[in-house]
DNA sequence: CCGCAAAAAGGAGTACAATCATAAATGAGT
DNA sequence: ACTCATTTATGATTGTACTCCTTTTTGCGG
């Protein structure tokens, strides 16, 4: 819809070199969206772009890293919108939905592309740059979650007031838990005709689990210094 | 190359049929094992085994079924050793990680085929008899963890005359919560150095989580019915 | 034993992601 | 403007999973 590429057999080389990657880009995006990741092949992508079947694999690794280089503007869009709509207060469970409903409700507009995605992002090379963004996304989300749940265990625990404020426990592995379950749930949705209200419906009772786990008061436990199993690529 | 060459004109017609199959699983059995999924070929396996290169995906719909079918055997194993091992009573967190234990490790000792595996079963095709049976196996772990916890629970809750024993809940979305996490945690493992005690600790603590909130009497919620979340097709 | 239909196996062929040797473009130095 | 080194693009080629039409084998009724 926007540009449209008619094969121009002297104009290639001519062309602004510096927006390569951005029509590489578009026609990745458009073919992705239209026919799904599978259906497209990496030679149709390049004819949309008017570039050489080769070029392609200058500006991304492999096929499913342009997937990873697309997709990743909608999910931060996703994402972008569910900080904005995450409500500043309230019950734990409540925000918590609040923030993942539309992260949910994004990866169902186009369920084969958002599987890919995940594909992409669990097993493709550490040398992928748009992997790597895709993991700070990840990342975030993650982090968003934390912040949640470290909020809702602060007020919980505020109003005893012999208590010298223990501090807040690392929420990171309930996040990540969290996190693991969207994914998990999001993967199987593509197999499944399971409703996208009944699809929420799991993730959020197994998320409920979580939470209350995180919120109630922990058995003096080990802390196992879970800070260092971040991902050291 | 004008015809095929005969490497053996007189074995390979006259041999018994009904053990084709079995020669086709020795020898994906015994390439991945030694070389590593990605680096084996379905041709050199319709070598070892000794049949033409179709005949292959006449027992398996792709390579990655071929994988599915001799890793269920080799997973089922780690499970059923996981069962056996699994204490009889004791604390929740304590059986669980009985339980896990086995797994990760179990994990760790080919990790790229165990991340090959997790792949083909979370994104391969639904005509997959193989994956559905990796799929069961999946269950039977979930279904394990959940009779821990709803065993934890009972047991919990059973020193309170007064109360006419109010039933356990739901186990079943913790459980899958507890698998996703171990299945995400896998696959993360093999992108990273952690030391198998590292990751295992990780795992143990998000599954702390979840056992926590699991046995923390919960706010009287709609258990949406989480047996319909089945591959369905 | 002999057709003969159905099932199984064969292996050349196909599609496609990804590579790589060659070629073109670029720009810095003079 | 002219080299020449470096970066970037090209597209034919390759490796490989998978398909498809053909041939062989099997089992069965006469």
């Amino acid at each position: 819809m926007p540009t449209a590429p008619e094969p121009n057999p002297a104009g290639r080389r001519e062309r602004n070199k510096s927006d390569k990657q951005q029509r590489i880009f578009d026609a990745a995006d458009a073919l992705f969206a239209e026919h799904g990741y599978a259906a497209v092949t990496t030679q149709q992508i390049a004819e949309r772009a008017d570039v050489a079947a080769g070029t392609v694999f200058r500006y991304a690794l492999s096929k499913s890293e342009l997937l990873l280089m697309v997709h990743n503007q909608r999910y931060r869009r996703a994402l972008e919108y569910a900080e904005l709509h995450l409500p500043p207060a309230g019950q734990v469970a409540e925000r918590l939905a609040a923030l993942l409903t539309p992260i949910v409700h994004f990866g169902r507009l186009n369920d084969e592309n958002t599987a890919a995605y995940g594909q992409a992002m669990l097993f493709g090379s550490s040398h992928e740059p748009y992997r790597t963004e895709a993991l700070q996304l990840m990342d975030r989300l993650q982090q968003r979650v934390a912040e949640v749940l470290a909020t809702g265990w602060a007020l919980q625990h505020a109003g005893s007031p012999g208590q010298p404020a223990l501090p807040a426990p690392d929420a990171a592995p309930a996040a990540r838990a969290i996190y693991a379950v969207l994914l998990f749930a999001s993967i199987q949705a593509t197999h499944t005709d399971v409703s996208v209200e009944h699809e929420l419906a799991g993730i959020l009772s197994q998320v409920d689990v979580i939470s209350r786990g995180y919120l109630h008061p922990a058995p003096a436990h080990n802390a196992t210094s879970a800070s260092e199993l971040h991902d050291s690529v």
